[in-house]
DNA sequence: TTCCGGAATG
DNA sequence: CATTCGGGAA
């Protein structure tokens, strides 16, 4: 182990102290009880449309992807009816999405799930990983969000979040990525996962925001480490 | 590391 | 008008 990891992970268990830790789960879960969004796709456990939804999600916000995954899901009810569809049709549909390439993910993780998996959005997280398009961020939100299982996810809302409330930094190259993947997992609860999750996206797009955070009625002010810092500048 | 892109923000 | 936003793959 080289001194440069030895540091980061003396870091990341000093900045998170379990008690920090409980009350971060208690404000926010305690905030997501007024301030958690609707969206079509969270109303639902289908894996097919949680699949889909999180597929559109890459990159795009949810606001934007909430009309098109409605008419998706119109025109292709299920996996049956979207194996039917040529990469152009599924075009057309995601063109106002932009990232035109992922029809074509799309398209070829479909043509995989007929072949190898039966028509059936596979569960595991790894059957998922295999599957163009699927990284581990998407992959483990099908698993949270479809089939209940307690995966933490980290994107960037989530990435910022930690980063500003625990000071993490982890700044310059892939030790930031793993070091912030570690915290995402640490921090989580042991149930509820996948409401978790949301609570963090929707803090994030919400109070928590890359631009003009709202730290003025920010529920986690107090103890945050970005507050401070803000403050103090 | 870089690219893919339309949308939101200042 | 310019910058920021933000998952996955080569």
């Amino acid at each position: 182990m080289t001194s440069a990891i030895a540091q980061s992970q003396e870091n990341f268990t000093s900045l998170l102290a379990a008690n920090k830790i409980k009350w971060f789960r208690r404000q926010l879960t305690s905030w997501a009880t007024l301030n958690l969004r609707e969206f079509p796709w969270r109303s639902t456990t289908n894996p097919y449309a949680i699949f889909i939804a999180e597929f559109l999600l890459q990159k795009t916000g949810a606001n934007t992807v909430a009309p098109i995954y409605e008419a998706f899901l119109i025109q292709y009810p299920t996996l049956k009816d979207l194996a039917t569809a040529s990469v152009a049709e599924i075009a057309i549909l995601l063109k106002p999405l932009g990232l035109h390439f992922r029809a074509d993910r799309l398209y070829q993780s479909v043509r995989v799930i007929i072949e190898q998996y039966d028509g059936e959005i596979p569960a595991a997280e790894a059957q998922l990983l295999s599957l163009p398009g699927i990284g581990l961020y998407t992959a483990r939100s099908i698993c949270a969000n479809a089939f209940a299982q307690p995966l933490a996810i980290l994107d960037t809302n989530v990435a910022r979040i930690l980063e500003r409330f625990f000071g993490l930094q982890g700044n310059r190259v892939k030790s930031r990525c793993k070091l912030l993947w570690s915290a995402a997992e640490y921090v989580a609860p042991k149930t509820n996962v996948s409401r978790w999750n949301l609570t963090l996206l929707d803090f994030g797009a919400g109070v928590c925001t890359a631009r003009n955070p709202s730290c003025g009625i920010c529920p986690l002010r107090s103890q945050c480490n970005y507050a401070k810092i803000k403050h103090s500048a």
